[in-house]
DNA sequence: GTGATTATTTATCATATGATAAATGAATAG
DNA sequence: CTATTCATTTATCATATGATAAATAATCAC
């Protein structure tokens, strides 16, 4: 793959670790770029995940059916890590897709060979095991940020944290991320 | 540390990976027993995370206080590992403590010395990873269960999933894991 | 065992949010 | 540009849950 396309992923990974040039090398190996258009699911849902993303440009999120109601679990922005764990690291089939919500630039690593390359380089498995610690650290808060607090709590933490998510994505995403209806989300909106 | 108080311990290794022997005997040497009486805390709010817990017998929960009032973030049971990863992964203090619920026998690994071995045992730095990739996908998972569900549905859910938590915990501390308060959840409970 | 503390239930009232429907506004295809 | 679809807001009503208080029940210290 490009070295010009993988700028922004080495650059995320110098905040966890320096990478030898090979190890570097074997990554990039493994990476393939991927166009995608808005609305368009990078991931259907079914598939068992078998690739890692990193977004060089767009918004995506990945989102579920629960009752036949559309559900969002996440957003992500330009230079972060996708990846639907619950597949990812238990090999069973994922009941959540991935989708674009802007026209995306994204990095598909190859989860499969990434895996073969931990055996080779300590460093790689390493530093995968530093981005999934520090996922699954932001996952921890959000359950705090769910816990005892009302919707509208919710919403003005996400407007002082990631007011950028409601500028950019439609509201009615942004409702079941907050565990509401859309029609309340509007509502809290409107106060005041 | 005795062998006997790491037979449980090393039991879950093993669903994880196989450990060489001298893998084993290097965890066993950063390993101590603890004996805690209920309700004692483990480890108090403010305290950086700089050890992993192994419960060889009782169950603990991880709380922290929202506005002054008590929330369980989490309960463990026997032969699972508790950590706050929020502490453990960033090396800031913890707003949240760790209680033994019943009286319990423990495992402590020292989390610094577990880090170093990390360098001289990708075997254990990838046991670990593997062990909070687990963690990470159930947090996941709880995420779901509380988003769009109501308070009766998750009481449920509970019930159906961990009994265990309604008979051996206190059922205040079991609202607040719920996002609910415990009269709600005595009024769910009467239902029927 | 007895009294004191703590946990749980029950009751009442207030309120936030859901469900539904309809009106308005924005985006998109042709 | 226009028509159609889709997104958002507004309104009304129903209901689940919170807040508070008080009554039981269970647990604990001595």
């Amino acid at each position: 793959m490009q070295e010009k396309e993988l700028v922004q992923l080495f650059q995320l990974f110098q905040k966890y670790t320096v990478l030898s040039k090979k190890a570097e090398e074997a990554i990039a190996a493994i990476c393939s770029p991927i166009t995608i258009k808005k609305n368009k699911d990078l991931q259907p849902i079914g598939h068992t995940c078998k690739t890692i993303y990193f977004i060089n440009k767009g918004i995506a999120r990945i989102y579920y059916f629960k009752d036949g109601i559309d559900i969002t679990e996440n957003f992500f922005f330009e230079n972060s890590v996708i990846a639907r764990v619950e597949s990812l690291f238990t090999g069973k089939p994922s009941r959540k897709a991935i989708q674009a919500l802007e026209d995306a630039e994204i990095v598909g690593i190859n989860a499969n060979q990434l895996f073969k390359l931990y055996d080779s380089f300590p460093e790689i498995e390493r530093l995968f095991r530093k981005i999934f610690e520090a996922a699954y650290v932001e996952t921890v808060h959000r359950i705090e940020g769910i816990q005892f607090h009302t919707a509208e709590e919710r919403y003005k933490a996400l407007l002082q944290e990631a007011p950028d998510i409601l500028k950019r994505v439609p509201l009615k995403y942004v409702a079941s991320y907050l565990g509401i209806t859309q029609v309340s989300l509007s509502r809290i909106r409107g106060l005041k």
